[in-house]
DNA sequence: CGAATAAATGAATATAATTCATTTTAATGT
DNA sequence: ACATTAAAATGAATTATATTCATTTATTCG
């Protein structure tokens, strides 16, 4: 670093700070130099444009670091413009709009966590415990970012022209998950035959949206396990059948009756 | 009505039309008339102007009609000024701002619930059919009032420089009073002792949130005593400590074994 | 290289909240 | 009844942003 640049986009000059716009360049040299030369004493770079995914990539990255820190209305299109070195107009060639950017910010977040559930869950036995796994998951997606946590909490029930928003779309995927474990579990026997699957989906999901609401606001770090196992425990005895509480019990009578035995005289 | 009227504000006559204009003016009279006199063949009414009280209701009640029919964002403080009779400027005189009349709004909605709560809740015996009750009058309170839900469901969640909305602060109020009716129950033995309060209180105030975002958007009758049945049986069935009798009856094998073990010659 | 095409720009436009200098109304005193 | 003063109301101007579009700049291809 040290060289004086010629820029050619002007209004970054008096909008972004110069240290910042010097780390962007020098992360780009590397990819995407195409020519350096000297004219009248100045260094000039001539950068090789991004390809269309390499530009979309930088505004959606830029759009999560912006929303992330200042919330969808707060964080405007010029911060992110500025953060991923173009102008307003550029990213209206790639985005339809504040909200669409939105979407794809959201979409690829929830992407990890789908591909994540999707690699996992086959190779979990047992309704409750795949129920189990799907609650952890989500906290620790929630725990884990707490920008996207605050994002997605605040935002998730906004509506478009009456469009609901594709974070509501995509926690309903989830959703949907639990519900066919949890029909599953009742056409298996495992849960109560009255069970409600869309409530008990809705008591989960919501009071999952709940701690990452108090997390946001707090930033109070979450106990993963401990509220796995308090959400489980509540859901899964609330919901258990009579089959899968006597079999227990029978195993529990069964080691009764072989202590007995130990004991019996005859 | 029938006489023509001379009206001092002169934009109205521009943005209302004069349908609703009539109408106001009607509903006024009775009120507010001051005096009726003829000049240059034209009737003018003379209205008092209403108390500081009057003109609070009027425009609460006007954000009220707007925000639940277009939302927070889309319903414009003309729209409301407008419906209201006055000039938007005239509102600041009586509000901060957009959001402090939303707040407002939501304070005199919950106003009432609570009241209704304080009046029933010590007449009801039981935690859980407190608990029960409490679920119910929720329940109610989403599926009267579809706009009024759909408002509170999607601005909940929305912060005003990093302080929650008041909507958010007084669903906290509904919450502390499940918390308190499951800790007193913990204490009198009728629910476990290991059950997470907060954790059975996000399960239920989420659900129920769930729930009212699904009734904003598909407008689909809500069955209340089936839903509040479904969500009781859950969150009742896991926490009362009865069903946790298994556990109880381990422990107990547990020390049986024990005692065996000393028992037995072998 | 030069024309044709694609991408990028940023000033201009549109929309909506908020402010404030001015006007109107109500209350009070004579 | 009228003048004076204080309070209330007004709406044009200001501010803040998202979005558009005529113009400029860069790239591709013959």
């Amino acid at each position: 670093m040290g060289f004086p640049i010629f820029i050619q986009n002007k209004r970054l000059l008096h909008t972004i700070e110069l240290r910042s716009l010097l780390w962007q360049v020098e992360s780009k040299i590397d990819n995407h130099c195409r020519a350096t030369f000297t004219m009248n004493n100045v260094t000039q770079i001539k950068l090789r444009r991004p390809t269309r995914e390499q530009r979309v990539d930088t505004i959606v990255e830029s759009a999560r670091k912006i929303f992330c820190s200042y919330g969808f209305e707060k964080g405007s299109i010029v911060d992110i413009a500025n953060d991923a070195g173009i102008a307003e107009g550029t990213l209206y060639r790639y985005f339809d709009g504040k909200r669409s950017l939105l979407d794809e910010v959201l979409r690829r977040h929830y992407e990890t966590i789908f591909y994540d559930i999707q690699q996992t869950l086959p190779s979990i036995k047992g309704h409750g415990n795949r129920l189990r796994y799907l609650i952890r998951r989500i906290l620790v997606a929630i725990s884990s970012d707490r920008g996207m946590c605050g994002l997605i909490t605040r935002e998730i029930r906004q509506f478009d022209d009456c469009q609901p928003s594709l974070a509501q779309e995509l926690n309903r995927q989830t959703a949907i998950l639990m519900a066919d474990e949890i029909k599953a579990g009742i056409k298996d026997g495992w849960f109560r035959k009255d069970t409600s699957p869309s409530v008990v989906c809705d008591m989960i999901g919501g009071g999952l949206e709940l701690i990452g609401y108090s997390y946001m606001k707090t930033g109070k770090t979450i106990d993963v396990d401990g509220v796995t196992e308090a959400f489980s425990q509540v859901i899964l005895s609330g919901i258990e059948s009579e089959k899968s509480s006597t079999e227990s019990m029978a195993n529990l009578i069964a080691r009764l009756e072989r202590t007995a035995d130990r004991l019996d005289p005859t």
